[in-house]
DNA sequence: ATTAAAAGTGGACAAAGTCAACTAAAGGAG
DNA sequence: CTCCTTTAGTTGACTTTGTCCACTTTTAAT
């Protein structure tokens, strides 16, 4: 691969890193970090969400999500329900509350995707939107 | 803006969190983390380095800069060199060590990108190289 | 000359993440 | 069925990473 390549791709990764680390320090003005956020997000879209998933799709140690689930289930964000078939496995749900917290942040993180993008134009919203879609598909594709 | 746009970037931020998650992890499989290597890294590019340089591009507490450079000092990879214009500055500089485990750092690094583009056709690389320029480009025009 | 701002340091602390040992349940292989 | 392995999750002890604030020193600004 051509050494060129690379270079511009590792600019880029360091490039990106500070977008998203602006947007994560962001969500920190709420009251849950970005992982607890990301977890309510997993939490809502995936049915049947138990914790192992979770591991896995965030890349994390079992034993820090065992403690940050309990945090959740504490401030009553989640709720476990053990699953009948497997006993060792609990079924993951956001309460009332988890569900108004997540919208929030959702809102919150929509208007920080639209401030970033605010000075571009229709067509070049367009070109990014569609460069990250080729990127995602195509890394998708053979990688994860 | 659309809200299936806004989807599909935010989206795409947790995919390349993953994937910039991904190589982090690697990188700290050397002796030095993530933020180490970046302050290497930016050292080296820079002319006339000091702290605060850093402190604005990497988005970093200012007493947490202090430490790590302390580290890196005491382990012998940058040198402090105070200005003579200005006794408050102290330009940075590495040491042949600290070149060296860039080096290693650097290397390491291409070779993460090329495992990642492993399977992927010239031509796909090539779409990807380009969509990564074109988000850089236009949102480094507006808001960096 | 006084005040304000910039550069950096240090203490105390909190948040985030890791490692290893453990329990308990489920899934085989024989 | 019994033994062994794997999976899911928890707990304790710990390290790393990051934050807040007060402070010093030096430079810039009015």
């Amino acid at each position: 691969m051509d050494k060129e390549i690379i270079y511009d791709i590792r600019q880029f990764n360091r490039f990106y890193t500070k977008v998203l680390g602006l947007f994560n320090n962001h969500i920190l003005d709420t009251d849950y970090s970005l992982t607890e956020a990301r977890i309510l997000f997993e939490i809502s879209e995936e049915t049947e969400c138990i914790a192992n998933n979770l591991v896995q799709k965030l890349n994390m140690d079992k034993s820090y999500m065992s403690r940050i689930l309990r945090k959740l289930e504490k401030e009553a964000l989640i709720e476990k329900k053990s699953s009948a078939r497997d006993n060792r496995k609990n079924f993951l749900f956001l309460t009332k509350k988890g569900e108004e917290q997540l919208a929030k942040i959702n809102i919150q993180s929509d208007q920080q995707i639209n401030q970033l993008f605010s000075g571009l134009s229709e067509s070049e919203i367009h070109e990014i939107h569609t460069s990250m879609m080729v990127i995602k598909e195509k890394l998708n594709k053979y990688n994860f």
